[in-house]
This record gives structure tokens, C-alpha cells and sequence, in this order.
DNA sequence: CCCGATTCCTGTAGGC
DNA sequence: TGCCTACAGGAATCGG
């Protein structure tokens, strides 16, 4: 599931393989993807050469002589440099040929990534004009967190999910943040400290900075851009450890749904 | 405004 | 062995 760190790991491969190049040719075998794929982005973006890959919250942005392609990995996507001659497999739905013989191939099994082509700001697109600050510039602090939870009632770790109030974290490093803070994923947001929110901004800038360094987490589909996984998954807390010892008390760690979607924590280490 | 439920999709794991 | 079901989840959308 790529959160922040797998999408900057992707960014960070990518960049020497793609900026420079002319897109020579791009081919769709799939537009359905979690919004059609625009048949302008082959018009476009055709011939257009690529001058810079950025990255908001969990979006890649490719900046082009003429616009920006952005790119979304859903849950199971990710995105390979190969050489040309590849032939594609089950779930490679777009390749972008470059003029060195290489190819940016996009890959997604459950389809719930996207790829679109704007010929404008792409930071003001729809998808990212109203996103929060990004956990790792300076402008996310402490009050941040503090100020936009006030008078909410929803449960912190579904709170630390809303990208309106700060951009990029999925449920692995939410649950590991909120266990390294000591803060249980089910507490109301707006009933937790000025201090607490104050332990939970740094463990975010923690994790997601140790994961972006270890290349990010690979539980199933996740692919750095030369195909191999990261190996954050080997440093993860509480994410997936149902059942396995707490590392600071050693009582099992439990998982619980809140919502759709699975919390873990220590409920011995976490209040 | 706020919040929870629902929806999209497919591979995998576990139960029987 | 094979079938069936539950589950993984980002984020838009909808209804209360």
C-alpha cells in the first residue's frame, strides 16, 4: 500500500531515469483505472520532454514541456523503469517510451490508482488543491495537528488519515506513529493534548523518515522503480503484528477494526 | 460542518 | 484439491 515513503522512494528512482528525456511514444492498454484515463494524455503529452518529478502527499507529479502527468499507485500500484523491448504482462496498463530505448511501465492489479494529464498548475488540480501542509516540510508542526482536531470526535488514527489536515499518511504509518506516541488509535482527536500532539508530530516525522530511508514498506505489491522491495516492513511496530509482543512490554499486540479498516496497537503502552 | 458507511478492484489467505 | 469468503485500503461520494 503506498503511503508517503513508497511514493518518494518511487520518486527518488525514478528521477535520474526520466528527467531529460523526451516521451517518444505512450501507450494505454487499460483507461479504467479509478478515473478513466484521459485520451489526451496520449495527444499531449507525446513529443513532450521531461523536466521534473515532484511528489505531493502520495501523488507523483511529472513536470513536462507541456503540462504534468500525475500519478496515483492506489493500494497496489507501482511504477518500473525497463527497457522498451519488454513485453508487457497482466495489469501493465501504461507504458511511456522514452527516446534512450527506456520505458516508464505502470503497473496495478486492483486498478485503484490513476494517471492524468493537465496542461496547468498541476498543484492546483482538483486532487491536490486541498490537501494539508506535507509531514515533512516545516510548515507541519505540533499546532497543526492540535488546532484542526479541536472539537472533533472521530477516532485520531481515522483523523491522522484526512489529507485536508495533513498529507500523505495511510493506515501503516498512522498506527506506527500513534504507537510510538503512546496515543490508542481509537481516543477522539479533539480530546488529546497540546503535549500528546506534540510526541505524535515527531513520531510522524520519525517513521516516515526512517521508511523513505530504508526505501519503503513491501507487504505485497509495492515495487521500487528497479523492481525490488523495500524493507521498512522489517521495522514496522505494530502494523500486521497482531498476536506478536509488544517491543516495550511484550503483551500481545491486538488489532481492532475502527471503521472499515484495521487498527493495531499495545493497549497496555497506548491510552 | 462533521462523521460514518459505501463504493470501486483483484490477488491472496484461510476455512471447510 | 478446490471452492467460497473475508480482507487489504485511498479517497470520493452520499446520507444523516
Amino acid at each position: 500500500m503506498p503511503e508517503l515513503p513508497e511514493v518518494e522512494t518511487t520518486r527518488r528512482g525514478l528521477e535520474p531515469a526520466l528527467v531529460g528525456q523526451t516521451i517518444r511514444k505512450i501507450i494505454i492498454r487499460e483507461h479504467r483505472l479509478r478515473e478513466p484515463v484521459p485520451t489526451s494524455l496520449v495527444r499531449e503529452a507525446q513529443q513532450a520532454r521531461i523536466l521534473a518529478l515532484r511528489r505531493r502527499a502520495k501523488i507523483l507529479i511529472i513536470d513536462t514541456s507541456c503540462g504534468a502527468i500525475l500519478i496515483h499507485l492506489g493500494m497496489s500500484g507501482h511504477l518500473r523503469i525497463l527497457k522498451d523491448s519488454e513485453p508487457p504482462h497482466k495489469h501493465d496498463h501504461i507504458d511511456f517510451l522514452l527516446e534512450n530505448s527506456d520505458m516508464l511501465r505502470f503497473h496495478d492489479p486492483r486498478r485503484f490508482g490513476f494517471v492524468l494529464w493537465t496542461r496547468t498548475d498541476p498543484l492546483a488540480h482538483s486532487r491536490l488543491i486541498a490537501l494539508g501542509p506535507e509531514p515533512l516540510d516545516e510548515r507541519f508542526t505540533p499546532q497543526t495537528l492540535y488546532t484542526a482536531s479541536r472539537g472533533r470526535r472521530r477516532a485520531v488514527r481515522d483523523f491522522l488519515l484526512d489529507g485536508s489536515v495533513v498529507a500523505g499518511i495511510g493506515n501503516i504509518y498512522a498506527n506506527e506513529a500513534l504507537f510510538m506516541a503512546g496515543i490508542d488509535p481509537g481516543r477522539a482527536a479533539g480530546r488529546i493534548s497540546a503535549a500528546r500532539y506534540m510526541r505524535l508530530h515527531a513520531a510522524l516525522v520519525e517513521v516516515l523518515t526512517r521508511a523513505i530511508e530504508a526505501g519503503g514498506t513491501t507487504l505485497r505489491d509495492f515495487r521500487k522503480s528497479d523492481g525490488r522491495p523495500g524493507y521498512f516492513q522489517q521495522a514496522l511496530l505494530v502494523y500486521g503484528r497482531d498476536g506478536t509482543p509488544c517491543p516495550q512490554c511484550q503483551r500481545p499486540i491486538h488489532r481492532r477494526l475502527l471503521g472499515q479498516r484495521s487498527a493495531f496497537y499495545c493497549s497496555h503502552c497506548q491510552h
